[in-house]
RNA sequence: GACCCCAUCGUCUAGUGGCCUAGGACGACGCCCUUUCACGGCGUAAACACGGGUUCGACUCCCGUUGGGGUCACCA
């Protein structure tokens, strides 16, 4: 690593959602910015004024600060430094490195067309080039619209890539790009080199998808005279057919993954995985560590396809490392929205939603699990799931229920230990397998077949409410039976 | 089409000339644990795209082929 300060950015254009790939660079320039102690920061490329809206920007913002992202200083946005380009374009023609080209849209597409027939480039250079000063001054006195191009000159372009190494281009395959439109506001590539420049970037980040500009930007650099940064492009990241992620093609964006109970933890941890390789046998990490291990020596080269499954996995395994406090602190909110609770009988009741979540968390994938499997915790009114109801609550179910009745009743101590003792002694006591009971008792209790270990579970709800759901329970079974 | 990037199990990857009869993870399958579902444990199937070199020796280096991806705007 050379002993400039690291000093990264990201530079996502405003689109209204954050999209994975975005998301992924923003997390691999934070980690590289964090491990290399230098700055982070986000510039908003809206030069496109018909997409420069707040409402645009802001989707995108919110998103990255729910991943723990946010810039080390305040957003810089291109469309407020518009002006400060043309000076630079100016100065590129002054150095001889540009020209003033007056080809109107119709003849460079002529050009362009023909050039392909010919199999060669489009030579924008001549018709222009071929102007005397004279001609050139009284057209830009008549105020002849006309943009200012680069001269690609001789020879080859080459960068060391971070991520791919030696990278060389021969300046043939590359054309005369617009530096200043025609009303005088600078293209993308004039802007960003700009705008990298005096912002004092040190590492340029980015997908691999920008290599192409990244030639034609260097050669910006040397027509300024300026030193580029070092720049490292990050695979794709692809969809299961291999396509290039987008929301066109029907990807999510973050937002939504946040919406299906993705912890920002598994995402950031999942996405940049994608792409670099910590080369453990290892994957599951918090942000601290990923910012230990995190280099330009493991970068990888090759596009990697976004597996659902694996983030599923992965934010699976976040949950495990959460704490029950943590836990209930995301969960209570969704317990509220799904109309299972009050916040007010949460917060007078969190020991109870602690253990509930500690219950439930080693068999639940996403947050919204919780909700969808805790109901029975907080509400009465649950049904008997039909099917294990047909199985289990039969007329001698009802008779090994009232006997758990009173023996639940009588016990002084309500918890997991002393309730698996009394039912295997009853069980022993009728003679009966133990799933005899365990099975019309979790039916009785949840009205559900499937759920966290029995006793556990008694224990959580509590002798008072067990008693009466059993109670409910019995009732139902004969109801059903008379 | 031109140019650029890439190439190990289905997917993410480890591997930097001999440690590889190629390791891990997700997924799949099986077994164990277990009242259920999970968790956990154990195990099975599953890959070096192909062809040439270089070398005593190639997954590892070079070349080519094939395949995949990306870029080809007065959009960013």
């Amino acid at each position: 690593m050379s002993s400039t300060p690291v000093r990264v950015r990201i530079a996502p254009s405003p689109s209204g959602y954050l999209h994975v790939g975005t998301a992924r660079t923003a997390i691999a320039n934070l980690l590289f910015a964090r491990h290399y102690e230098g700055a982070f920061v986000i510039r908003i490329e809206d030069t496109d004024k018909e997409r420069s809206k707040a409402e645009l920007i802001e989707p995108i913002t919110d998103a990255l600060k729910w991943l723990g992202i946010e810039s080390d200083e305040s957003l810089v946005y291109q469309s407020q430094r518009l002006n400060q380009y043309g000076q630079y374009a100016g100065k590129i023609l002054d150095a001889g490195h540009a020209y003033r080209c007056f080809m109107t849209a119709e003849e460079i597409e002529a050009e362009r067309k023909l050039a392909r027939q010919e199999k060669r480039n489009p030579d924008y250079r001549t018709p222009s080039l071929s102007l005397s000063e004279d001609e050139i001054h009284e057209r830009v006195a008549a105020n002849v619209p006309h943009t200012i191009r680069l001269k690609i000159p001789n020879g080859e372009t080459t960068f060391d890539d971070m991520v791919s190494g030696h990278l060389k281009k021969a300046n043939v395959d590359l054309e005369d790009l617009v530096l200043a439109r025609s009303d005088g506001t600078a293209t993308y590539n004039l802007a960003v080199v700009v705008d990298d420049h005096e912002m004092g970037i040190s590492h340029v980040i980015r997908g691999n998808d920008h290599i192409t500009n990244t030639f034609k930007q260097v050669l910006i650099y040397r027509a300024l005279e300026w030193e580029p940064p070092v720049f490292g492009h990050l695979p794709l990241i692809l969809r299961p057919d291999k396509k290039k992620v987008s929301k066109r093609l029907g990807d999510k964006d973050v937002n939504e993954y946040q919406k299906e109970g993705i912890l920002p933890e598994a995402m950031f941890n999942y996405l940049c995985l994608l792409g670099w390789s910590p080369k453990e046998d290892r994957e599951v990490f918090t942000v601290p560590e990923l910012i230990e291990r995190f280099t330009e020596k493991n970068f990888n080269a090759s596009n990697a396809v976004f597996d659902e499954e694996k983030l599923l996995a992965i934010n699976k395994a976040h949950i495990m490392l959460k704490s029950d406090h943590e836990l209930a602190t995301l969960v209570a909110p969704l317990l509220v929205e799904a109309d299972l609770t009050t916040k007010y009988w949460l917060e007078t009741r969190w020991e109870y939603l602690r253990h509930v979540v500690g219950l439930l968390k080693e068999r639940v994938t996403r947050l919204d699990d919780f909700p969808a499997q805790s109901g029975f915790f907080f509400q009465f009114d649950y049904t008997y799931d039909e099917k294990a109801a047909g199985k289990h609550f039969t007329p001698e179910a009802a008779e090994y229920l009232k006997k758990l009745y009173e023996r639940f009743a009588s016990l002084s101590r309500f918890d997991a230990e002393s309730l698996e003792k009394t039912l295997s002694d009853l069980a022993d006591e009728l003679g009966v397998k133990r799933a005899k009971l365990i099975h019309p008792t979790r039916l009785a209790v949840s009205g559900v077949p499937v759920g966290p270990s029995l006793y556990h579970m008694l224990q959580v709800l509590d002798q008072r409410v067990v008693l009466e759901r059993l109670e409910k329970a019995i009732e139902h079974i004969q109801k059903q039976n008379s």
